[in-house]
DNA sequence: CTGTTAGCGCCTTCAT
DNA sequence: ATGAAGGCGCTAACAG
């Protein structure tokens, strides 16, 4: 519908559409008043500079592509995604870009990347070899790896290991009968799984701390929770009328392990006396429980502007392709997990 | 970079450019002998369509525009858009669309707009007269407008006044000395508002409960408060330190509700006891928080999915113009608030 | 300082 | 079933 283009400006104010176009890209190189008046004439016909045709010609959008591996809903079920967008918005304001959301489209991942108008993509959750991602590599198309292993793109993770580690470590080292993972990764098909490199990681740390503490580790005890307040109660909820009576919640994300913490008010027990939870990202609402959540805190506003700022360097032509970010996982102590002595955590905060 | 084109294919495959297009948009056309062939050596030379050039012949990128009046960083600190998201990410999963989060560059709206490559606009918290919207209707580009006033536009919005008004009017039938507002509008620049529309039909809805209540109403006890975790808290820490002892905060957003109860117990204050804290919105980390918050519940995410299809139909071509779509706003009381009589509410799941 | 010309990569009649 | 030609709207040489 945007029918106005730059030949009818031109036409109105009686010049030619490359002035016009002048006018809006180096004005400073015609005639004050004749920028005046084409501004004018465009002002009256409502005339912009189609998007479409400037992106062809010079093949950039101005748009950064954010690639989720899953559908847009399930992927903002997770707060910690609304976290990492704020990082990537910051340098999208910075510097004049937009940025869109890329889901999959009817399945397919490969589909949803050619079809977006993007000129690079920050890709979460997916290492650079899986089968939709490679082929960004040989189109010469921009990305950086965000959760995922890369080699060749540039990359941002941060230290999962050493973060579920310690977490698994601290409530390890209160002596518990029944610990249980909430793990976001589906055992079923392990190898396709999205996000199969941080769970891993993640995974590979709580498994240190178990082995160490000389704790048994049964497959059992690991549970597939999806990302989401309502994902981690429902599967308290459910372990709990199955009859596991678990005394401490080990969580790969802290949407799933408030949910769980929810739950566990519902179901009037005490945490952390009857259940310790631990989460893993330190979202916003972490602080925001009763108890507050103890967490492993990732810098996930930081590591969202780190991958963008990679990426706006890639697509600017710099060579990045060496960069591997890694930025620290500490863990922070907070009222769901009793203190190393046993006795419940100090609650900042409560009296 | 994506510099292999149709022409490459059709010259590596022995065929016409033709052909090759045929094999993406009307295989059917083609003997399968061909397809194959012409498929195979896009694989191997890494073809994808150029989305640019697409776009730019058929006018369609396949992308709905979300347009936030504030940086993203400040959007997504609000919850409320996580959820808003999730909804327009529905109706885009199942058209197989992508979102683009467009917000001001450099201050200006009207510059992003005509930057994006987008189809169609859900333009949140602006209403359809405002300087930099009105423009899309002349050009002629889809738009829904959600949360602002608009009459010849499509638009979602909620019983804002409504809702409002029966969480004020619940809170001052307790009979309190000091309420105090906590409003996401600046005073000192009232008119430019985004949010402006919102914002004055809820406190709208507070004042008329104000009224009917006897209860006076002083511009003194409306405050300005970013739409955050941390700018309720914020707040409150403030007000507490300047001398301020409220008996109960209303809150435009659940964000700085939640926000004003961790500083609450910050302080030390029993809530609901000593403090009555209501929101809006009912974002999920409202049950997440102890007590429980009450608030007004919105539909967000049907109202983010009502506002993505009104604007897919006018991409469409359907004339919706004169659909305007209001959601329900209804009290929901948990833990943060007294019961009728003045007691404590039963914190749902609390022992 | 301004106009003319030639594509950017693709899709779609129209021929063949 | 396949090929040739034109144009979507814009910008960047190159004239003038």
């Amino acid at each position: 519908m945007a029918r106005v283009t730059i030949s009818d400006v031109a036409r109105r104010a009686g010049v030619s559409p490359t002035t016009v176009s002048f006018t809006f890209n180096r004005p400073w190189e015609l005639s004050p008043e004749t920028v005046r008046r084409v501004l004018e004439t465009s002002r009256e016909l409502g005339y912009a500079p189609n998007p479409h045709a400037k992106a062809l010609l010079s093949s950039r959008s101005g748009v950064l592509g954010l690639l989720v591996p899953e559908s847009i809903t399930d992927a903002f079920a997770n707060p910690f995604y609304s976290c990492f967008v704020q990082g990537v918005g910051r340098v999208c304001n910075e510097r004049e870009l937009s940025m869109m959301i890329v889901s999959p489209i009817d399945e397919s991942i490969g589909e949803a990347i050619t079809r977006a108008p993007a000129d690079g993509f920050v890709v979460v959750g997916l290492g650079e070899d899986h089968e939709d991602i490679a082929p960004l590599a040989r189109r010469g198309v921009p990305f950086v790896v965000v959760d995922g292993t890369s080699e060749y793109a540039p990359s941002v993770n941060v230290e999962d290991e050493r973060g579920a580690y310690e977490a698994a470590a601290f409530i390890l080292s209160h002596g518990h009968e029944d610990v249980l993972l909430m793990s976001f990764l589906k055992p079923e098909r392990y190898r396709d799984d999205p996000y199969r490199d941080v769970g891993q990681r993640r995974m590979a740390g709580y498994r240190r701390a178990f082995e160490e503490a000389g704790a048994g580790w049964e497959e059992g005890h690991v549970l597939d929770v999806p990302c989401s307040f309502e994902g981690g109660r429902r599967c308290m909820l459910e372990l709990w009328r199955a009859g596991r009576r678990p005394t401490a919640l080990i969580c790969m994300s802290d949407a799933a392990a408030l949910g769980a913490l929810l739950a566990a008010r519902e179901l009037g027990l005490r945490v952390p006396e009857d259940l310790e939870v631990v989460g893993f990202d330190d979202i916003p609402a972490a602080r925001i429980s009763h108890p507050p959540l103890s967490t492993v805190r990732q810098p996930t506003v930081e590591k969202g502007a780190a991958a963008a700022n990679l990426l706006v360097r890639a697509i600017e032509g710099e060579d990045v392709a060496q960069e591997h970010v890694v930025l620290p996982a500490t863990l922070v102590l907070r009222g769901s997990t009793r203190s190393k002595k046993g006795a419940p955590a100090k609650a900042p905060g409560l009296p």
